[in-house]
DNA sequence: AGCACGCCGACT
DNA sequence: GTCGGCGTGCTC
């Protein structure tokens, strides 16, 4: 009798070990047993169990006995080597350390007495979830309305579909998860997948007073022992609810059934730093399915891909909210879009309606300024009549580049067409010229002059990240009542207190919007809805924008979130981007142009020969931004595939194509970041 | 991943 | 003459 064993390490094959006889009625799918592996000791995680006459082994030298079966029984109730033999296909890590990043917080010993949970054992609902009575928290009733209760019946019967956006503002949150808990609660085990450990926190210690012995908490801040003791509880099912970051997904629930995912931002469960290379929420989207479970996305703003897989009926979509009219649709009240190519100097940093509006609100109200990213993409206006170079053939702003050779040049992000430093400014004719990056230092030093008397803040996100200093910076803007003007990037705003602004300006949206990220104008258009509800309700936002033809700035004026989303979608599909393909970003990094160029030339080639017919769709070369003077040369490729097989292949293809010395490669799938 | 084997540069 | 650089290759 053999066991086909797999290992936690970057190996894309498995190992065979002879069973000895002592353990021929122990050994079993799942479990993992203590080998010797190339003279050391390690544990591996038994696939299948195999007859001797099977297994072809030519070329084995020697076949190893297994040492110890170091479990009892399969931790995992659902068949987690089909997911990680998914997250292979989907993110292409070898299928040995997707299958190990599931043990990898267990010990490697035998659990101590521990006894995995069977069976419906757990409390009943009632006299787990009654409520103290000195909470002001909402009754279960309260708080889950019949209307929402008829709504979640529905979610949960049988024909039903497993993944549900809820469309909830962030104050509603707490109770409309609570009663969702408090329905499926009853014989099952509840995962709320959060974006980070204090967001973990935060929700653990909301909860703690309502599930009291029966909530856990999980994230990488927890020491070994604290590591330990919730696993425990989540094998043994006395954890019923448990608030956990990415790593959660992984964990071995007894009896995991229903899962919810704070989707405000998406893209932070995505796992990029280390191998194997994942997006938890979709994991975990993929055991509860499996385990035959319900997933409930819950968002204000519902990313367009949702929106998109829930208009195809894939995903249901429901809106929670119990004003339904308050900041999805922007009213077109309080918010004005201002083309700072019609001021009257274009090149200006604040137009005269935002400068008139600082001056007058300053001495009184609080103000934040957003200034684009800093040194990002600097524009080239002229210095007589302020108009930016655009791209004579496609229309955005040019980027002012230095290429390798150090001279000055105009690089269009959507075309890629480069052009040298016109000599004439094509508008008046004026030949000076100036570059503007209008970033938060320089904003900061013309409102000093605009309003010298005003107390001005500067939050730099990009130099010094989320440090204490300029969080507290944030937090005394945002708490205190004085008046004062707040110049930041777009980062802070997820630190300001809502609806605590008087005045806000957006100095230059949609700066990249042509870029060749596609979620561009999604982004902008979720930070303006969310800007909007940081003001008070007479507050006023003003957005300066340099491309006022781009349809995000039509769908603003009185149009609705979904409305955006619908329309955005129309444009995902005319130019094939996700949801209605997958992404795989191919670059190649190297000090040799040439190299880099013929390695291009060969991706082509190759997926030339792989692809059946309008299969698939090769998009590139793209130069990323910011490395044009650099010593090392770099450009990436998109490849759109219009399937799942597809995909499969292409990434498959991709990853195995021979290195080549000198050249560096990455490999994206699903990329939510464009160079 | 790790760890051994293996073939070329500056050192007690 | 040796110590050690990290480039391939292998793990039942």
């Amino acid at each position: 009798m053999l066991a086909e064993l797999l290992f936690p390490i970057p190996l894309e094959r498995t190992f065979h070990y002879s069973v000895p006889e002592e353990m021929e009625l122990a050994v079993a799918p799942g479990l993992r047993a203590r080998v010797s592996l190339r003279g050391k000791t390690t544990n591996g995680i038994i696939l299948r169990i195999l007859a001797e006459k099977d297994v072809d082994l030519t070329g084995v030298k020697k076949i190893k006995p297994l040492l110890e079966i170091t479990d009892d029984e399969p931790l995992f109730e659902d068949s987690i080597l089909a997911i990680a033999e998914k997250m292979e296909k989907n993110w292409g890590s070898p299928y040995g350390i997707c299958a190990g990043e599931f043990f990898l917080n267990l010990p490697e010993e035998k659990y101590p007495g521990l006894k995995r949970f069977h069976g419906e054992i757990l409390p009943q609902p009632d006299t787990m979830l009654s409520l103290p009575e000195d909470t002001d928290f909402p009754s279960r009733e309260k708080a889950f309305g019949s209307e929402h209760i008829e709504k979640i019946n529905h979610f949960f019967s049988n024909h039903f579909k497993t993944v549900h956006n809820l469309v909830l503002l962030p104050a509603e949150k707490q109770s409309v998860l609570f009663g969702l808990c408090a329905k499926k609660i009853v014989n099952s085990q509840v995962l709320f997948l959060v974006p980070d450990s204090s967001c973990a926190e935060a929700v653990y210690r909301e909860m703690l007073p309502f599930f009291g012995d029966a909530i856990g908490v999980w994230h990488a801040q927890l020491t070994p022992a604290q590591k330990q003791r919730v696993l425990k509880g989540i094998i043994s099912g006395r954890i019923r609810f448990l608030a956990g970051t990415r790593t959660a997904a992984f964990l071995p629930f007894a009896r995991l059934r229903l899962s919810l995912i704070d989707a405000s931002a998406e893209e932070v469960y995505r796992n990029n730093e280390r191998l194997p290379l994942y997006n938890a929420a979709e994991v975990l989207k993929w055991r509860i399915e499996a385990l035959g479970g319900h997933t409930f996305i819950c968002s204000e703003f519902p990313s367009v891909e949702n929106y998109g897989r829930a208009f195809s009926g894939r995903y249901s979509l429901t809106d929670l909210r119990e004003n339904k009219k308050h900041p999805v649709k922007i009213e077109s009240r309080g918010v004005e879009i201002i083309d700072m190519e019609a001021e009257n100097f274009p090149g200006a940093i604040l137009s005269q309606a935002a400068a008139d509006r600082i001056q007058e609100i300053s001495p009184y109200g609080k103000i934040a300024v957003i200034a684009p990213r800093k040194g990002y993409a600097s524009r080239l206006f002229c210095a007589n009549c302020g108009r930016m170079i655009r791209c004579p053939s496609c229309g955005p702003g040019m980027a002012v580049i230095k290429n390798r050779e150090g001279l000055i040049e105009l690089l269009c992000r959507r075309c890629g067409k480069r052009q040298e430093k016109p000599e004439k400014c094509p508008s008046c004719g004026g030949a000076v010229f100036h570059e503007t990056g209008m970033g938060t230092q320089k904003t900061e030093a013309y409102l000093k002059k605009l309003v010298p008397e005003a107390c001005i803040m500067r939050y730099d996100g990009d130099i010094l990240g989320g440090s204490k200093q300029n969080r507290e910076k944030i937090f005394q803007f945002s708490s205190s009542s004085s008046p004062s003007v707040l110049v930041a990037t777009v980062i802070a705003l997820r630190n300001i207190m809502p609806h605590s602004l008087d005045y806000m300006v957006f100095v230059d949206a949609g700066q990249d919007i042509s870029s060749p990220d596609f979620r561009a104008s999604e982004k902008l258009m979720r930070t303006i809805f969310a800007a909007k509800t940081l003001l008070k309700e007479n507050g006023h936002l003003l957005i300066q924008t340099r491309e006022p033809d781009n349809f995000v700035f039509s769908a603003l004026s009185g149009n609705s979130y979904e409305n955006f989303c619908r329309e955005e979608l129309e444009t995902r599909k005319l130019f094939r981007y996700p949801p209605y393909s997958r992404l795989l970003l191919v670059r190649f990094a190297s000090k040799n142009e040439g190299a880099v160029k013929a390695c291009g030339r060969r991706l082509n080639e190759v997926l030339k020969k792989i692809i059946i017919t309008k299969q698939a769709e090769i998009q590139g070369p793209v130069m990323p931004r910011g490395q044009e003077n650099r010593k090392f040369f770099s450009e990436y490729w998109l490849v759109k595939s219009f399937s799942i097989d597809t995909a499969v292949k292409v990434l498959k293809t991709v990853s195995g194509q021979p290195k080549i010395t000198g050249v560096k490669y990455f490999i994206v799938p699903d990329p939510q970041d464009f160079p």
